[in-house]
DNA sequence: CACTATATTCAACAAGTGTTGAATTGGCAA
DNA sequence: TTGCCAATTCAACACTTGTTGAATATAGTG
């Protein structure tokens, strides 16, 4: 039996609300889709994880911290390695991206989900105010506070609103709407993160350089 | 009476379907919720508009086409205006991103709102691939070949890739989800969309000046 | 074996869902 | 007035929703 005294039909509830939240947000789904998916009674969602809300609550839960706590170890790597004073702006941006990239690369397809799921809950005035809080903002500040330190210049404001640009162009791939598929003809691929990431790196840090400070 | 025959409770429905469903989805929003918040019989946004899909589509085809307009207006204007050959990149940007604060500029509380719509629609992968094709693509296409003037040595998957990053710039400040509020501690606001379109024009200029090629 | 706790299913409820056909209103033309 | 058509409401339908208490299965322990 599994140490949490959970077998694997709850992880499977889990897996199939976990791709049809990321789909169809919270209210297009109904517990009878997740559990005819899961193979499962409509019943035991309820007994393992409580009310639907705490079913989602606990789906996006469960990558939240791994996912938080890979940004921190690298922005503090980073900072250890680094040779000069502050870290390069390179350095601190790569540290809150690829984390996602190497949850992709992990071949856990739930993860391909779960980033559709972050981008739904990112860009929702609702699922925003009241999941990002308490699993990500006390580690945003951290990069936010890297950040200052490396334009030390820089407006306060202006380094929010180039926060905020970054995170929108990662919300926007996270989501893998298919679009930029369509609009380019094949060309770029919404599944290839690697393309993806390896771009928004220096798009980003060029205009962090350009709108809080010069060097 | 009206020239198309609907009357005025026939805008009210369209105004508080247009609120709901940038706050909670499609799906999250009921048909009595519309019509309780137009003060208007539950069957009467069915006799104007037809089953619930079709006053999604009629809420958001509402200002599609006024905002797609006005792009191609400002990009035309920019390109004979232009001294130099081929019109800047700021100019490009600018005809991309301006229509948006104009609209927001009218005081036209609804437009707040069909933002906070076109954000949701943007990001989901469902929405996105019914609705941005019929209403944006056309025009969206204009603007990469202008990107693609602009930038003639790039590889055409580096454009399209920065315009990805500059969509999800844009529609993370179109969702307004306070999140920059929250994190700025009040330094920033999410309704400020000059601050936010001022510094996003040279944030992105210089990202696709760093990806795209020099100069 | 029996005992127990957990895991899972069964069956059903009350409330809410989108949708529709019939009935009612209101204004305008003949 | 009468007739007519669009706008609006009324009342109800069949169906789906989340949730729950009881019943059953399962497995580990003594």
């Amino acid at each position: 039996m599994n140490k949490k005294g959970k077998g694997e039909k709850s992880e499977r509830i889990l897996d199939v609300a976990e791709e049809l939240f990321a789909l169809h947000g919270y209210d297009g789904v109904t517990m009878r889709q997740i559990s005819t998916g899961a193979q499962v009674d409509v019943a035991l969602a309820n007994y393992h994880f409580g009310k639907k809300l705490d079913v989602f609550y606990a789906v996006f839960n469960r990558r939240a911290a791994l996912l938080s706590d890979t940004r921190r170890e690298l922005l503090l790597k980073s900072q250890q390695d680094a040779t000069e004073k502050p870290q390069t702006l390179e350095q601190i941006i790569a540290a809150f991206l690829l984390p996602l990239k190497f949850a992709q690369e992990t071949g856990d397809p739930g993860w391909k989900n779960y980033m559709a799921l972050l981008a739904y809950v990112m860009t929702s005035p609702i699922w925003s105010k009241k999941l990002m809080k308490d699993n990500f903002d006390k580690r945003v500040v951290e990069f936010i506070e890297a950040l200052k330190l490396a334009f030390p210049k820089a407006k306060e404001e202006d380094i929010h609103w180039c926060y905020h640009y970054v995170s929108g162009a990662l919300a926007l791939t996270l989501a893998q709407t298919g679009r930029i598929d369509r609009l380019s003809g094949g060309l770029c691929l919404s599944a290839d993160f690697d393309a993806a990431y390896d771009r928004m790196i220096p798009f980003v840090a060029a205009g962090f350089r350009e709108v809080c400070g010069g060097k």
